[in-house]
DNA sequence: TTTAGGG
DNA sequence: CCCTAAA
């Protein structure tokens, strides 16, 4: 009875999910579907979709701190709490993609487009 | 059929 | 995750 239950996205599924977005672009999740999920059955687009909302949230939460929210790491419901680095992507690809709030961009303002300090090899 | 948003 | 609306 593999109905559509309780599927708990693996590390992997968010990896695959985000090279995706990374390599073709947030919302070309028919494409992605398509060449990086072709190994699974499920997942569809709209799994697909409400997973890089999840992951946005994820990567939004607990860096800065707005105004003064909730404290004291607010870990409800955390299955598997994404490592930095993916976290640290999506947030890039989010801004890079215009899907980010102008929020949370206030950094950096004579850094140009190099995000690392001595860029000799780009 | 796929994307986008809400429940 | 499931449902609905628009393209």
């Amino acid at each position: 009875m593999r109905r559509k239950h309780h599927r708990p996205w693996t590390l992997s599924e968010v990896v695959k999910l985000v090279e995706g977005v990374a390599k073709y672009g947030a919302g070309r999740w028919s494409e992605i579907k398509r060449l990086a999920f072709a190994s699974y059955s499920y997942r569809t687009s709209v799994d697909l979709k409400d997973k890089w909302r999840n992951l946005l949230r994820a990567s939004f939460v607990q860096l800065p701190a707005e105004k003064g929210m909730q404290v004291q790491s607010s870990r409800k419901h955390a299955s598997i709490p994404i490592p930095a680095p993916i976290l640290l992507r999506v947030r890039e690809l989010a801004e890079m993609q215009s899907q980010v709030p102008p929020s949370f961009s206030a950094s950096k303002f004579a850094g140009h487009t190099g995000s690392d300090r001595s860029s000799v090899h780009e």
